[in-house]
DNA sequence: CGGTATCCGGCCAGATACTG
DNA sequence: CAGTATCTGGCCGGATACCG
């Protein structure tokens, strides 16, 4: 599993294609199953990471910088000690929930086809 | 703009979510927009050259492998010369058209709000 | 708890040349 | 026309150590 991911704001050549545009946003290395478990709530940075166990800290972090850059994520940061950060979906964000849904379904529907012998 | 992209096939520690195995699939670098130029039917090799100037002959053939890999797409050789090779959608691939185009669809609605001075 | 900082190997992906 | 082959640089992403 190599899961090097995209992003390529700027766009050199991109043609401007909106599916493109759109997947950069949501098909970082993480981001699908960081979006999906966003969906049913706020999230604190461990939660994550005992969800996902496979992804290291610093991609955690980054991952989640990016999705906020982009006006996906909300990081709120409360003032305390132990420090405490919560992490949500904001209102364009939440415009995304249908289509990680319809990818939810898709995956579960078709996974199994590739088990099939080759 | 970094384009790095993902597949993780086998995923040693991928949780098996869902989300990530369809964004395994479509979330390569050029997938979106060669699937979505796909959608209006069979296209050649030069045609997707045409359509994305800025991809190379070398990234094209990949991840057009890939997407046959993955069952999502189908490779006709026609046996004459000069060669013809035909890529068009197979009945999997199809399944992923609503996916691609909501994608799209939210990529023309939201790209505007990236344009705004930070 | 929720991060940075730094180092570094590996693979992605571009460029270029060649082919059936 | 539709690819393969090869070389290479650069970024991705893991590991580790440290911090407010």
């Amino acid at each position: 599993m190599n899961i090097r991911k995209p992003r390529f704001r700027g766009d050199p050549a991109g043609e401007g294609c909106p599916v493109e545009y759109t997947l950069d946003i949501i098909g970082g290395k993480w981001k699908g199953v960081l979006l999906y478990h966003l969906i049913d709530g706020t999230k604190r940075f461990n939660e994550f990471r005992k969800i996902c166990p496979s992804i290291t800290q610093r991609m955690l972090t980054l991952q989640l910088r990016e999705l906020e850059e982009d006006g996906i994520v909300c990081r709120e940061v409360f003032q305390q000690v132990p420090p405490k950060v919560e992490y949500s979906l904001t209102d364009l964000g939440r415009t995304l929930v249908p289509i990680i849904l319809h990818m939810k379904q898709w995956g579960e529907s078709f996974r199994k086809c590739e088990q099939l012998p080759k």
